[in-house]
RNA sequence: CGCGGGAUGGAGCAGUCUGGUAGCUCGUCGGGCUCAUAACCCGAAGGUCAUAGGUUCAAAUCCUAUUCCCGCAACCA
């Protein structure tokens, strides 16, 4: 039995078109998804749409739709969005299938029988004009921080989860197991926020008007979006074939909703009775290219697939997976994604490939055989480093270790001249066979980042992509063909800045 | 004193935990090669490591203070 691994992407709320943080979300989890199953791991990729929001409604109505058309017509947009990223979900989930709802009225009673969940009355400081409540570091001087108005005292209904009880648990659940949240500067703020103040019970329903989940028992109310988006991870799964992939072993999420998933969710889950997921890896947000937040005010915002449409699939992929930084904030330069691909997909990987096949094949057998061949290229240390920077989830770390093997081939064709061993075919093909050899190598360690390329790259060699294991030296036999360029110049634009 | 991150050659970053010749990519300059997408390889120039103190034989790295930038601040998804 292969060990499993069971990867989530946050869901996304669809009242509006994808953005780049989605799509680099999507890239990376793809990315981890793909690299597990390239080391055996059976592995579940789950993504989907958080659909039962309150605020949906209004959404729809301000187009003048029905909730459900608007919803499902958003939806579809971050389904086609995985599709246009070549991501490798199993599953897509919407929060308003049945499975879901499903699982949210168990568990909500699970907790409720157990005196998690109560009934009670909230009272805090209210802005009308918002229509929403204001905490105290929101509007230390009780005015709302949106409106300027002054905020009134209002209390409301509704059932309760306790969460105060368990922080205690929680605090101790986090420092004990310091690879729960990755990286190290999420771990430490999640820790501060949570040590330093003492936890409140959380609201979990709103006055149903008519969607939403309802509460079991009690329609006038519906749940808190929160308290039931974070089941998708799990009502995913339930009572399926998939069951047995839970707990999940990473969550990715971005740092807007890391105290949902580090704090309220191992909370959820753990009052429930449910095994805790692994990991949530939160990574940092994609910024404008004056390190702003890309926001619409600011008129900053990069739509991707503007981008997809401009740009080949995987020089968007390898840009993102590689420049932006796995545990940091990045900013998005179109400049920089051109100059990632021209130099390092295009020149330093791509040209590799052309170079050493054109050189060989221009007056040699296709057939390259690599019996008597002295290996003089290895990459088990690449593939080691690699799989250590994706445990530590640099990603990006990862890359650039393969690079050094692709500048490393470069180095070594150089080194080697081949194209001055026509006469000595012995001696020409001791040198192509590691090169090719390494092409293989290379593009099969590439294959979870930039699926299409690798499968691309190894076309012109005559072999299949297939896992690090099948690398034999000296027995893969290869049947070269003619390579066309993978990664052909792209202009940088005009000087507009 | 709410929390966290950042400030390193022209640009973007690594190195800071575990002090000890400051590294990578791009750009610039010089050289080599000619197999290749005018690509590839070698070399050079260029840095008071935000500022000011302190600890130490030794500080980008540890401690203290200061300045600037960014993000978050839970019932909002």
């Amino acid at each position: 039995m292969s060990k499993k691994f069971y990867i989530t992407t946050a869901i996304d709320y669809p009242n509006g078109s994808p953005h780049m943080g989605h799509a680099l979300e999507k890239i990376v989890s793809d990315a981890y998804a793909r690299w597990y199953k390239f080391l055996g791991f059976q592995t579940y990729f789950l993504t989907g749409t958080d659909e039962n929001g309150q605020k949906l409604i209004e959404s729809a109505k301000a187009e003048g739709k029905d909730t459900q058309a608007y919803v499902d017509e958003n939806s579809k947009k971050f389904k086609k969005l995985c599709l246009d990223l070549n991501v490798s979900n199993n599953d897509f989930i919407r929060t308003t299938e049945k499975r879901h709802h499903d699982v949210c009225v168990e568990l909500w009673k699970k907790l409720e029988n157990k005196g998690d969940i109560y009934f009670g009355v909230y009272s805090g400081q209210y802005c009308l004009a918002c229509e929403s409540f204001y905490t105290e570091t929101q509007a230390p001087d009780n005015t709302c921080p949106a409106h300027g108005k002054p905020l009134t005292l209002k209390e409301e209904e509704g059932y309760f989860f306790k969460m105060s009880s368990y922080q205690e648990w929680i605090i101790d659940y986090i420092k004990t197991h310091s690879n729960f949240i990755v990286p190290h500067s999420s771990f430490n703020e999640m820790l501060s926020r949570i040590e330093g103040d003492k936890l409140r019970d959380l609201p979990i329903s709103r006055p149903n008007e008519g969607w939403g989940i309802a509460v079991p028992g009690n329609s006038k109310f519906v749940m808190y979006t929160w308290f039931d988006a974070l089941i998708n991870y799990y009502s995913a799964i339930a009572h399926s074939e998939a069951e047995k992939f839970w707990p999940a072993s990473m969550h990715v999420i971005g740092k807007d909703i890391a105290w949902f998933h580090t704090i309220i969710w191992p909370i959820m889950l753990h009052a429930a009775e449910l095994p805790l997921p692994q990991q949530v890896y939160v990574h940092g947000m994609i910024l404008a290219e004056d390190g702003k937040k890309m926001s619409k005010s600011l008129n900053n915002v990069v739509d991707p697939n503007e981008l997809l449409a401009k740009y080949p699939l995987d020089s968007f992929r390898y840009y993102l997976l590689r420049a932006i930084p796995a545990h940091g904030d990045g900013r998005f330069s179109e400049k920089e994604l051109i100059e990632k691909h021209n130099a390092e997909l295009g020149n330093s990987y791509g040209n590799l490939i052309m170079r050493v096949l054109k050189l060989y094949l221009k007056d040699n057998d296709p057939q390259l055989k690599g019996d008597g061949v002295t290996q003089e290229v290895f990459f088990d240390d690449c593939f080691l480093k690699m799989k250590e920077h994706m445990e530590k989830r640099e990603h990006n770390k990862a890359l650039e270790a393969l690079w050094e093997g692709v500048n490393g081939m470069n180095q070594y064709v150089n080194t080697k001249e081949p194209w001055k061993l026509k006469e000595d075919k012995v001696a020409l093909r001791q040198v192509v066979y590691n090169c090719v050899f390494s092409i293989h190598a290379i593009s099969t360690l590439l294959s979870a980042f930039l699926p299409e390329t690798a499968a691309k790259a190894l076309e012109p060699l005559g072999v299949e992509l297939k896992g690090y294991e099948a690398l034999i030296f000296g027995t893969t036999q290869y049947h070269l063909s003619e390579p066309s360029p993978l990664f052909p110049k792209i202009d940088l634009p005009k000087t507009n800045s």
